[in-house]
This record gives C-alpha cells, sequence and structure tokens, in this order.
DNA sequence: TAAAAGTCTTAAACTAGTTCATTTTTTTTC
DNA sequence: GAAAAAAAATGAACTAGTTTAAGACTTTTA
C-alpha cells in the first residue's frame, strides 16, 4: 500500500477537500500520466489543443502569452504542489494561446481530458473536490485582476514578494517584469529602490 | 408547478450544467431568500460578514472596494442572470472588504451560507453545477488579470466594450473609470479619442 | 421648478512607466 | 575555463495616465 513521492504529495493535495478510499486512491492515480520536462522545455505551445491538466511534483514552470509585438506576459509561475494548464482550451478543445516552459527541470503528473470527465462518473467526489478547488483559485484571481488595475507596479513587486516568498528567488527578473506586466529596466529601478528602503 | 419570472431565471440558469427534478427545484426554491434592494441602496458594506451570495433577476448593482485615499475600485457590475458576492467573505465567514451598492432598482435571490452548505448535503449534484459554475468564473478572471497587467487603459475600454455592450449604456462614465483603473478624466478623454476613430 | 449636487469635458503641469542605447555582471555552452 | 549569450543596471528622452482647476451639462431633491 505504498504510493511513490510524487503519488503522495498529489493525494495530500486532494485530501484538502475530500477523503479517498485506499481503492478510489488507486483508481485515481491509474487515471495519470507521469511527464517530466527538462529546464527550457516546453509543456505545451500557442495553438496546441490543450489536453491535459497538470500537478507540479517538482521543478518550475512558467504560463505566458506572446502579445502582438511578441512580449511575453506571464500568468503564473508554477511549482511544487500547484495546478497548473490552460483551463479554457482543456474545456473547449479549442487551440490554446499559451505557452508553458520549465525554467527548472520540472516532473508533473497530467490528466487527460478524457479521465477527468471519467473521473466524476466513477468518483463522484472529486465534483465537490474541483468545486473546492476552483472556489480557491477564483478568489485569488479576482484579487488579482484588482489589484492589476488598481496597484502600482512598486505595491504589486511588494505584494507579490510576501505573498510568493519561495518563488521570488527562483525567477529572474525578466520573468518577474513579465508577470508584473513593466518592462525588465523599471523592474530593476523598483527593486533597488524598494531594496534601499 | 408554475414558478414565478425570478425563480424561471434561476432555474434556467442552473440547467446550463444541470438537469434537476421538479422534486428538487421546489427544494432548491426553499433554500433562496427573495431580496430587493432601491437604486443607491447597499446590498452589503465592507465590514460585514458575508452571509449570502446572490443572483440577480433584475436590475444592475456594482461591487467595489475602498482603497486607503477612498478611492473606489470596481470589480464588476452585476446584471440579470448574474452571481454575485464576496466569495472570499462568504467562505471564510471573514469581514468583507467589499461594498455592493444598487445602481438600478435591483432584484435578488440570496442563498445564505448555511443553506449553500445544506445543499449539497441534499442535492449533491450542486457540486457539479458550482464546480462548472466556478470553473467559467475563473477561465474569465484569468484572462481579465491578464488584460488589467498587458493592455493599455484604452484597450480594455475597447475589450469591455465589446464583451459587455448591454453594460456600458447603463452605468456612468465615474464607474466606468473605477472598473477600467483610472481617473475619470482620463475616461473622459480615452472615449472621445476612441469614438472620433 | 429652482437650487444643489453630481457628472462630464477640457487643458496645463506633473509622475509612473517605456524606449532605446550602453556597460557590467551572470549564466550557458563547448 | 574561455568565449558567447543572456540578464541586469544605468541614464536620457519619451508617452500613458494623474492631478488640479474651472466651466458646462444633467440629475436629484425639496
Amino acid at each position: 500500500m505504498n504510493f511513490k513521492e510524487s503519488h503522495r504529495l498529489i493525494l495530500n493535495n486532494i485530501s484538502r477537500f475530500i477523503n479517498l478510499t485506499e481503492l478510489e486512491k488507486r483508481k485515481y492515480i491509474s487515471l495519470l500520466t507521469e511527464i517530466k520536462v527538462k529546464k527550457r522545455d516546453f509543456l505545451m505551445q500557442a495553438g496546441d489543443s490543450t489536453t491535459y491538466e497538470y500537478f507540479i511534483t517538482k521543478g518550475c514552470l512558467k504560463v505566458y502569452t506572446l502579445d502582438e509585438d511578441g512580449s511575453p506576459h506571464i500568468s503564473m509561475f508554477a511549482v511544487e504542489d500547484y495546478w497548473t494548464g490552460d483551463l479554457s482550451s482543456f474545456m473547449t478543445k479549442e487551440p490554446s494561446r499559451y505557452f508553458i516552459k520549465a525554467i527548472e527541470p520540472s516532473e508533473l503528473l497530467g490528466i487527460s481530458r478524457a479521465n477527468y470527465d471519467l473521473l466524476f462518473q466513477e468518483i463522484p467526489k472529486f465534483e465537490r473536490f474541483y468545486r473546492n478547488l476552483y472556489q480557491k483559485s477564483l478568489i485569488s484571481y479576482i484579487r488579482r485582476s484588482n489589484h492589476g488595475i488598481s496597484f502600482t507596479a512598486e505595491e504589486r513587486y511588494i505584494e507579490f514578494k510576501k505573498q510568493y516568498p519561495q518563488i521570488v528567488n527562483r525567477i529572474t527578473q525578466k520573468d518577474l517584469a513579465a508577470y508584473l506586466g513593466i518592462t525588465p529596466e523599471f523592474t530593476s529601478k523598483i527593486i533597488s529602490r524598494v531594496n534601499r528602503k
């Protein structure tokens, strides 16, 4: 009855919202696919139809779009114990506008759209799990969309550092800029200004 | 077996994701509270512990916070067939930072936290409904949080007009400014610039 | 229906953030 | 471990958006 490390991680994540029997755990694990990506490799690219949602068991990835000028806009950094993917494309089966690129060697567990649908038939409790997972994400994206509009770049930087201290040290300043929605030059200026205080 | 107009509206909203039996419909309706708010009245204010989530059957409301300077930041306009409230406070039972104010005479159906919890016990299908509802909201907030950071105010205005043409004509320019995250003066400038094109 | 209060427009002076160009520092590659 | 490539820092000239102020227009209130 031993699970490997990555499976223990995902089961632990799920146990925050629902309890599974031993059998259900086995069943759930059987629906997952293990994925490894090397540093700088893509997990997905714009144009792909997204057929998986991912749980990160190791490493760090950036999720971003490119605008008409070719400038990246990072919507999230995904690290251990986070879920990521392109939910919109996953649901509609339309091509994605997102890129997901590993910024560290990473390991993930993926669930395909077919298995995601199957999951609700086999273990209806997962409706509750995803209800709670989406609810929590929604709360944090509502907050983020307000901050993006109401706060200055410096305030957003301070907020990001406070909320994700473990992430700030794992990413480049250039990627931080693409996340904050400002230029790398201005990011450099802000950081030295904030540190001086 | 006739339902009143407002109940037909909410049942129709729910039927997008799940099918209810006649009995379940009655049960569900029995868990709701009818609420009317006059124009300029508050549905809730910062400091309140939010005990309800709301479905709008008639009218228009604005959901906003006030920053330290006392400037409002509108996170959404809620019109007919929309759900609103402060999900964070509703879940944690902590006091809200949001105000919800009617900008038209409005009618709503509210579900209390106690009845929301009860709902999942009585009609487990609602887990699925809320999973889907939150998933859809999440997708649109992910998009909005990217736009807030990556787009100029003019681009956000054009996007808002395109996505919510029915709302744009029901709100003041001042409220539009608070939604776009810019000053009323700059909003005025943008609108005349966009219309001139 | 007149007065008061709030909303919208315009404009000038300002600040946050961009762009472009150059140099220094760090990371990657062979 | 040296050369090449990418990231970070700095500064000057620029643009998007703010602030303040004043006048015109609209809505609310008594």
